[in-house]
DNA sequence: CTGGCCCTCCTACCAAGGGAGGAGGGCGTC
DNA sequence: GACGCCCTCCTCCCTTGGTAGGAGGGCCAG
């Protein structure tokens, strides 16, 4: 019996999908939210008990990846599958980046998505072929709306910002880093409170906590390399 | 009839990789070459009479992911796999981007590098479950004893204070573990202040980074158990 | 040169974190 | 029963973290 949770906001399309599961997946039950918020209340209560999450990335009160990013930070054994309308390279990688374990297109015909499920399902990864098969970088045309992953949301951060941000790391106080730094404590502030916006978090202890899924001090080196 | 095309310095290693294909992909042919420069030039005299290249990230004149990026530039529509010892979750993204369609990595039992090649060549994707799997981990692999200061500092912490000191580690705020444990603020405070003297840590911060050293879940799963 | 971004620092204010100390109740052990 | 440890919660108090807003100076691109 596995457990399957759809965060879409969109109910006739939470119908659709538990029709098909329905179909092609008997020996499962599916639990349906409409938010982020429930969606993470929901998984929480049931830990373990969920073997998939499939999250809409158009949810009301989830901004994009931002809420996939927010949802792997409380809950990273949970694992979860995009189902969404967009279908551009980078938005994939960006969901595979932040721990998805499969990207699963809205217009994925009927008998594909129930191939995707089985295989997430016995532990593979699932992206969509004909998104990911072709050249690196088609058109550069459609971006800078993305709401910004791991690594373009480090890439926001001035040079100033990660060197805070390394110290943040490191579980330095802001007077620790006005310290080691040289500067006032007030400047620090400013620092910290620009890169947890520009994270997209709310706490220091979170900003760490995304710190921690890159190596910092190598993406600095590479940065200063060019 | 597909072609394939291994390019790897190592001799044995391409003799072991072609009877594994001979074996399992009767209805194919297998070039080798023993460097970028040698599998360029073949590619493209064939052009698209190559169906897959798989490349080794070990080239002499190709320096990892670089040498991929250049053959991505100059022969953009050829299908390139990479076959590496390297398992870095990093690696394989990165590599992902380039547009390379797989990952193979070359600890790969022989029935699932069959099964990833086939896959591929149908025109799906291929990345390694079990490194993709578990995305921000650091590593598993090392120790089955962790740093005996660590544990016996953890040794320390009653039940209670693992279960705050787990949400600590999501980044929670008192208030948010208050609610979720259903107890109020002010005991949360009780918990965290005995949590930060008994690891001999100054902040929630650092108690976090000494929680990301260990697996917490396990610990306490474990702890359970006896 | 103007506008934009960055770095610096400030004040002021509010929220969150953390310490000290005390208190009651539960549970297990000597 | 007494002791100890844990969990719970409280008050009082101080420190730290974080936001808002403003301000000056440097640097660079249009």
């Amino acid at each position: 019996m596995t457990t399957l949770m759809v965060a879409d906001d969109h109910p006739l399309f939470r119908e659709a999908i538990a029709a098909v599961i329905a179909a092609g997946l008997p020996e499962s039950r599916l639990l349906e939210a409409d938010s982020l918020a429930q969606a993470m209340q929901l998984a929480e209560r049931l830990e373990a008990d969920l073997d998939l999450l499939l999250l809409d990335l158009g949810l009301p009160d989830a901004a994009g990846l931002e809420g996939l990013a927010r949802l792997r930070q409380a809950l990273p054994g949970l694992p979860v599958a995009i189902l969404s309308a967009e279908q551009d390279r980078r938005t994939v990688l960006e969901a595979i980046e932040l721990g998805a374990v499969g990207y699963i297109p809205k217009s994925t015909p009927r008998e594909d998505l129930l191939a995707a499920l089985e295989r997430i399902l016995e532990g593979d990864l699932y992206l969509p072929p004909q998104v990911m098969r072709r050249p690196p970088s088609p058109a550069p045309a459609t971006d800078r709306s993305l709401p910004a992953s791991l690594e373009t949301r480090l890439a926001r951060l001035t040079d100033k910002q990660l060197e805070v941000l390394e110290r943040l790391h490191r579980g330095a106080s802001n007077k620790g880093i006005a310290r080691e730094l040289d500067i006032a404590e007030t400047t620090v502030k400013t620092h910290v409170s620009a890169i947890l916006r520009r994270l997209g978090v709310k706490s220091r202890v979170q900003a760490v906590l995304l710190a921690g899924e890159l190596d910092l001090a190598a993406y600095r080196a590479e940065r200063r390399g060019r």
